[in-house]
DNA sequence: TTTCTATATATAGCATTCCTATGTATAGGA
DNA sequence: TCCTATACATAGGAATGCTATATATAGAAA
């Protein structure tokens, strides 16, 4: 796991991220960016509900509440037009960082 | 310039690196690191004394009192060996976030 | 000589992000 | 019936970096 001070300003991204490959409810995508990190990146659903709350205020993802076959009710997310542009431009300021952080502090992506 | 939200977290590893090449004052470890991330990183004074406060009161740092032959007041930092230490765990940190974004997140680091 | 810029450190107060702790509620298996 | 997994929600706090402000000296420009 990632320490905390480290990861910060990492779960808008991967919010973003997962939802590119389709709509999820918030549970799921905790299980999934902590399955596709291999558990690098683990996050609290406490910290998602707000962010998701925040990103719908901003119009990049869209959450319409789902109630399954077993009546089990949960609220579905997905991105919309807005937040897909966004993606790009938040990605490359990532990239930015990490070509920063290679030349300055010798940090290796390998 | 990268946007806060993202390289939070980073001043530390950007200090710490700098310091690694040899002792400097806060004024000049603010410069450094504007110019050898070209810009993409820059912290204000404001952030790297507190900073550096919490990193001597961990030991990693220590920082002495300079008077220089004009009379210039100015604190001199320079890593300890517990500092020096801590250096390649807190790069490996980053290396796993990287790695982990790569594949989560499909940011590129060339 | 005065004024402006660069150098240099310090702190108050705030925003953001993520945390732990807690609460609610349903589904399904032991 | 109880335990675990699922699912959402919020209160309260810690950590990090921000703007704004304050102090003070050196050197150049006007």
């Amino acid at each position: 796991m990632i320490a905390p001070g480290i990861k910060r300003g990492t779960a808008e991204l991967a919010v973003l991220s997962v939802l590119e490959d389709g709509p999820l409810h918030g549970y799921e995508m905790a299980r999934r960016i902590e399955e596709q990190t291999h558990g690098s990146l683990r996050f609290t659903l406490a910290s998602l509900y707000p962010l998701l709350y925040r990103l719908e205020k901003r119009g990049w993802v869209r959450g319409v509440w789902e109630t399954s076959g077993t009546g089990r009710r949960r609220r579905c997310y997905r991105l919309t037009p807005a937040g897909k542009k966004k993606l790009a431009p938040i990605r490359a300021e990532w990239s930015e960082l990490f070509r920063a952080l290679k030349r300055l502090a010798k940090v290796s992506h390998a």
